[in-house]
RNA sequence: GGCCCUAUCGUCUAACGGUUAGGACGGAAGCUUUUCAAGCUUUAAAUCAGGGUUCGAUUCCCUGUAGGGUCACCA
């Protein structure tokens, strides 16, 4: 051993009093956590969500990623929640992380899973359940003259933060200032005696002014300064550890090989790398991901938890977004060829698309772009088949649109059909909902209880002709309707009212011409459109007045005098 | 403010030091037996600025500028 740090080695009984429990050996633990004994190459990886009642989209982000990875390499990827800050920790909702995984199918192999009970050999992989383990290992460091006592208070270390800025220097538990580094075992024995409250500080070798070279696996070669600040690692009281010894210890003891985290951390690389030689353990690798960041005002972002609604992970299941078009978003988003192979392989699984390392965007922080995600989601939806959308969108229906869902069962060949409306035969159909949460106004008309609460928007529609001439238009079309007519007949019989009332038969005619007509036959067309749906923009027609039934259709156009 | 990282169309991003700087979303235009959507065709749109190094720089170096991260607690 180091004669220099000899010196600072506590006696054992005030060692003792430190840490006055029954804790298992380092060696133990070894044991207990042996090495994973998995093929060349296979990645442990994992997400370590804090348990705050929301799960953040960047937390699906980077858990996403590392599921890939792990899992294309054979290994392992597991859930650890982090609730190691005690105020803002809330047990109760570990649920949320665990459905948001399952949302997006994001298979954890150990941790804590949707029964409510923990799987998986290297648990508990709850850190508040892990505080002997903590304890243990911190004291292993005392021992090792690695760490020591702090009794400092919270007002102290701020005060003395100020101070350090006041001058000109860099803030921080280090040098000179670290009070209790160096602190007489008889000093440290008179606090203990009168009960102050303290935490276990490392005791740091480093020195700024060094450089040390990191390979990051994302971001390539960085080089930052050694960590020369005594970092407090353990409150002694709670026996809660820092964010950076809970990493350097279950990390170590759960065998990740990599961490893919957010960028955050890049700085604290060189504390948990001394953490790790601290212990005389392997450090993992490390692969530091930029924040997804949003406009605010002129300038980025990262998008926060309490102020933005899309930095929570559950806002895209509340809108309806089929879970794997956020996971495509975010893929494209880790790594732009999935756009590419996407094209190449419409129908395959996005699973089969290989994440590389590689591949991986070195972004700086990418804008989420929500008209993005929408056309990717709008693909999807139009790959479904309707069956797939029926089930699909009833289960989302049901929990957020209960009317909507209430017709749909009522009627679930009718709304089978009207999603069949240009996707029948099609190798892809319609790209028109994107979400679930547009049914209502994409689709909600063909119901007749709905169709009624949109009637006074129906009123509100600029037909564009006058009220008499409607009219007569509308009462010529029931004259010859006929709901078994073909689509060719059907049209023809529209183009003959078009060119009775002094319209062109189709844009053609019109454009070239455009004195000689009222309008074209569309704007006929779209007089049926607006009386049936309400809406200028809907599919074929002639499918919907299929769907719809000649009853329904009728009525509505007879109605169009009460409008 | 110190330190670290980054800088390519509006957005997400490609491009062994040699490309007409590519793709996708969005925009615009055109085509299509009705609207809308899709599809197809076309199109506008970028290397932050200034200095080097080099036959040649988006790429390497320096300076500036801008953005992000971090520096008390929390994770």
């Amino acid at each position: 051993m180091d004669p220099k740090q000899e010196n600072h080695i506590l006696p054992k009984d005030i060692i003792e009093k430190l840490f006055p429990y029954e804790l298992p050996t380092p060696e133990e633990l070894e044991k207990k956590y042996p090495p994973r004994y998995l093929q060349e190459g296979a990645m442990v990886t994992r997400v370590g969500p804090s348990p705050t009642g929301l799960m953040h989209i960047g937390g699906v982000y980077s858990a996403l990623i590392s599921e890939r990875l792990a899992h294309q390499t054979k290994g392992v990827f597991y859930l650890r929640i982090e609730d190691t800050d005690e105020l803002r920790s809330k047990a109760e909702t570990t649920e949320v992380i665990v459905k948001a995984l399952d949302h997006f199918d994001i298979p954890t192999d150990e941790g804590m899973t949707i029964s409510g009970e923990e799987k998986g050999k290297y648990g508990p992989y709850t850190q508040s359940a892990r505080k002997d383990i903590y304890r243990s290992m911190v004291r292993s460091l005392v021992e090792k003259g690695k760490a020591y006592p702090c009794f400092c208070t919270g007002e102290e270390t701020k005060a003395m933060g100020e101070e350090q800025m006041k001058q000109g220097l860099r803030p921080g538990y280090y040098g000179k200032w670290a009070k209790w580094r160096d602190a007489a075992p008889g000093d440290v024995s008179k606090e203990l005696e009168k009960g102050t409250p303290f935490v276990i500080r490392l005791r740091s070798e480093g020195n700024f002014e060094n450089k040390i070279k990191v390979h990051d696996l994302l971001k390539g070669d960085l080089e930052l300064s050694e960590n020369d600040i005594d970092k407090k690692i353990l409150t002694a009281s709670s026996g809660l550890p820092t964010y950076h010894l809970a990493h350097a210890v279950d990390d170590h003891f759960m065998g990740t090989t990599d961490v893919i985290r957010g960028d955050e951390w890049v700085s604290s690389v060189p504390l948990h790398l001394q953490l790790f030689d601290a212990f005389g353990w392997k450090a993992p690798r490390y692969g530091h991901l930029a924040p997804i960041q949003k406009m605010d005002g002129g300038s980025k972002r990262k998008i926060s938890k309490r102020k933005d609604p899309e930095a929570n992970a559950m806002l895209y299941k509340d809108q309806g977004y089929p879970p794997e078009a956020v996971v495509e978003y975010l893929l494209n988003l880790a790594n732009s060829a999935f756009e590419d192979w996407r094209k190449a392989n419409p129908k395959k699984d996005n699973r089969e698309f290989e994440l590389t390392l590689k591949g991986l965007s070195k972004s700086n922080g990418p804008l989420f772009d929500f008209v993005k995600l929408n056309d990717i989601s709008k693909d999807i939806v139009s790959r479904m088949s309707a069956d797939e959308i029926y089930e699909k969108s009833m289960v989302w229906a049901k929990e957020y649109d209960p009317k909507l869902a209430e017709e749909m069962e009522k009627n679930s060949d009718y709304t089978k059909s009207i999603f069949n409306i240009e996707r029948m035969g099609e190798a892809r159909g319609r790209k028109d909902i994107g979400k679930w949460a547009d049914m209502d106004s994409e689709i909600g008309y063909f119901f007749d209880p709905l169709f009624d609460e949109k009637k006074p928007a129906v009123a509100l529609s600029s037909y564009g002709v006058a009220k008499e001439e409607r009219e007569s238009i509308v009462g010529d079309f029931l004259e010859t309707y006929n709901e078994n007519d073909t689509k060719d007949e059907w049209f023809e019989k529209i183009k003959d009212i078009a060119r009775k009332f002094g319209y062109a038969e189709g844009a053609k005619q019109y454009k070239l011409e455009p004195e000689k007509y009222k309008g074209q036959v569309g704007d006929v067309a779209k007089i049926f459109r607006v009386l049936l749906t309400g809406k200028t923009n809907t599919p074929d027609l002639y499918s919907i007045m299929k769907v719809m039934g000649k009853e329904r259709v009728v009525r509505r156009l007879k109605d169009c005098d009460s409008v």
